[in-house]
DNA sequence: AAACGCCGCAACCGCCGAGGT
DNA sequence: AACCTCGGCGGTTGCGGCGTT
């Protein structure tokens, strides 16, 4: 037969606990250590399930508990352990001295998760989703300005999002640069429609703009492959417009961009950091985070494009997005464990 | 000041694998 | 081998605090 019940839950007091309670717990553990949970209530002198005494004791009681807010850093590596580990709550929490797994899932499905939401980043896969991604403010402050066309803020969150924008970008960018073309406000206004359009999950047209373009503008494979190094490295050599304002800045909290020259214009739709870790063809990551061996011919720290961010929650939300694209994996972190 | 709604967190619930009988 | 509990885990709930109206 197996062993007898761990305890009888008729007549056991259930809710929260009371500081008397609290006392004869962490005092009886004192004496005899924790385990034994099924008569741990008993002779403790609880009227408690051994189950609801060992959370109380892990989750609260335990000495080495760090109470209080989360750290800078602990948030770093909550967010980098769950992009590797997942929901695995107590496998973080392992990593996380003095943090216990309901603690670490509380902190995450009450902050973490709505920050990265906010960021129109999917706290699941933490890829990039541009239909998670409250773009109304970027647009209204950048784009849809008719006195300023920010190309900044527009490319820094979006053009590794959706390959159709890059491409979009790329080719009025490069149409404006060989003034071919009026950057319209109608053309503004277009873009702005259509990616609000494509927030909500409707895909972005791009022939809609192409008939405003050269066909070869467009269409033609090297011009497509331009990317964020071609913008930083033309804004610096010309543009003197409103196109460059807090396009290329060395500020302390700048967000860290990939300026890869092979930024592929045909990302997986649920592409997500791991995918690109292993892709290992089209995106890299900065080769002094990363100590696996990369193919990539260009390392991100090589020309970056650094975004400058305004406010605070932006430079909140542009650092957390760093994390992501910088990926660091702590040294503590023993990754064949999870292989 | 009261009512209401939102948010954060402690605690519970249910499931699962390991291991005892 | 089968049955059962324990311990651990992730998901969910519900209460209390706080801010807003």
């Amino acid at each position: 037969m197996g062993r007898a019940p761990c305890c009888d839950k008729n007549g056991l007091k259930k809710g929260p606990w009371t500081p008397e309670e609290d006392l004869k717990l962490s005092n009886f553990i004192q004496l005899h250590g924790p385990g034994n949970w099924r008569t741990l209530p008993k002779n403790a002198g609880l009227q408690r399930c051994g189950k609801s005494c060992r959370l109380r004791w892990t989750n609260y009681l335990r000495p080495d508990i760090k109470r209080g807010r989360f750290s800078f850093e602990e948030e770093e590596t909550i967010i980098q352990l769950h992009s590797i580990l997942g929901n695995k709550w107590s496998a973080i929490a392992a990593r996380l001295p003095g943090r216990t797994d309901n603690e670490i899932k509380n902190y995450w499905n009450t902050h973490i998760r709505k920050r990265l939401l906010r960021m129109g980043i999917d706290p699941v896969t933490h890829a990039p989703r541009l239909d998670l991604l409250d773009i109304s403010s970027i647009i209204s402050s950048s784009l849809c300005n008719p006195s300023l066309l920010n190309m900044s803020n527009f490319l820094g969150t979006q053009a590794l999002m959706n390959p159709e924008l890059l491409k979009l970008a790329t080719a009025i960018l490069s149409l404006k640069q060989q003034n071919q073309m009026p950057f319209s406000k109608d053309l503004q206004d277009q873009l702005c429609n259509s990616l609000l359009l494509d927030q909500v999950q409707q895909p972005l047209q791009l022939n809609q703009y192409q008939q405003g373009f050269s066909s070869e503008m467009i269409t033609n494979p090297p011009l497509m492959q331009a990317n964020m190094e071609t913008f930083a490295n033309s804004q610096e050599n010309s543009t003197p417009s409103s196109l460059n304002d807090g396009f290329v800045s060395q500020q302390p909290n700048n967000m860290y961009c990939s300026s890869n020259p092979t930024v592929p214009h045909d990302l997986p739709e649920n592409l997500n950091f791991q995918s690109l870790y292993n892709s290992n063809q089209n995106f890299s990551f900065d080769q002094s985070v990363v100590s696996t061996p990369m193919s990539s011919p260009t390392p991100l720290n090589s020309p970056s494009t650094f975004i400058n961010s305004s406010t605070e929650d932006e430079r909140e939300s542009y650092s957390y997005c760093s994390d992501l694209l910088k990926f660091e994996i702590p040294e503590s972190l023993d990754l064949d464990e999870f292989m």
